[in-house]
Order: C-alpha cells, then sequence, then structure tokens
DNA sequence: AACTATTTATAAGA
DNA sequence: TTCTTATAAATAGTT
C-alpha cells in the first residue's frame, strides 16, 4: 500500500496511528457493505478508535440483536446474563 | 479488481457468488486484524454466508461481551432484554 | 486451488 | 485536514 510496503505492528506515532485508523476504518466498512451486497451475506461490525469513538455497521437485512442470537446458537458462547438486567 | 470492473449488486450465479464470498471474507478478517494491530483499535465482526455459516473475528484486548455493552452505551441501543433470560 | 490482469486501497507527501 | 500519487494489496475472471 502507499509508498511503500509497511508492517503489520502499532504504529508508534500517534497522529499517523488516528490517520491510518480513518482512512483504514473507512476501508473496512466499504469492504462489509460491499459483501453485504454482492454475496447475500450477513455482516455486523463494531469499531472502537483508540479514542473510545464508535463507528458500527449492520447489514439491513438482520438486526445487530438477531446476529447475535444466532451467534450464540452457532458458537454455543453466551454472550450476557442476569447481570445485564440490572442497569 | 481482477480482470475489469464490477458493479457492487447480488452476485447472481451461485458458484461465483460463494467463491467471492470466500475470497471477500477472508480479505475483511484480514483488514480487521490489521487495523487493530496498526491503530490500537478493538474490533468486533461477525458473518454469516447465505448458507448460515457463520465467521467471528474479536480483537484480543476485549472479548465480544464487553464490546457489546460498550456499543450500548454509547448508542444508546438496548440488545437485549428479559425475554433472552428464558431459553 | 493457482494464476494474473486490473482495480482498489492506502502510505506518504503536498 | 483534504488532495494527490506512487505503490502495495485485493480480487474477478480464467485455467
Amino acid at each position: 500500500m502507499g509508498r511503500g510496503k509497511i508492517e503489520i505492528k502499532r504504529i508508534e506515532n500517534a497522529n499517523n496511528r488516528v490517520v491510518t485508523f480513518s482512512k483504514r476504518r473507512n476501508g473496512l466498512v466499504k469492504k462489509a457493505k460491499e459483501i453485504t451486497v454482492l454475496c447475500d451475506a450477513k455482516v455486523a461490525l463494531i469499531v472502537f478508535a483508540s479514542n473510545g469513538k464508535m463507528t458500527d455497521y449492520c447489514c439491513p437485512s438482520m438486526d445487530l440483536g438477531a446476529m447475535l442470537d444466532q451467534y450464540q446458537k452457532l458458537s454455543g458462547k453466551k454472550l450476557w446474563d442476569a447481570k445485564h438486567e440490572i442497569p
């Protein structure tokens, strides 16, 4: 990519890290949307920047809650329990 | 990409759709892993193929449950409620 | 599953 | 931060 190959390791310079995050987050969401349309896939994506700011994408055909129900069924992992009921 | 530009619309041929799904799902997961490492990002990704088969990725620094708790806080959307407590 | 011609993504620079 | 551009990476069509 760009001018010269890069290693996949933490970008130490904070400004470069933020700029790269912004570009790659946009690219990731774009790819998620594309595979959704091209392949009838269901995709959910949540991204938190190191500053805590969130970006998310969920395919139009299934809401995130339904995706997670399905995730639990297929993975056998439980994502929530009674503790979540008390805010 | 490849030999000629494509339109982003559903791939009608089922075989081509499956092949493209496989390639792009791999690419999407790779990009998710890269932004995690490069930018200290937290990423969760769930993908269902049209046949129902699931692929998922979650960054090592935060589990999916914690990501979803944070998602709810930041988005104000509630992903689950009491109905999930009764299997 | 491997191969390439192209397109696309993007790192660095302006 | 928005735009440009050289180059790496992804991938569509092919074998």
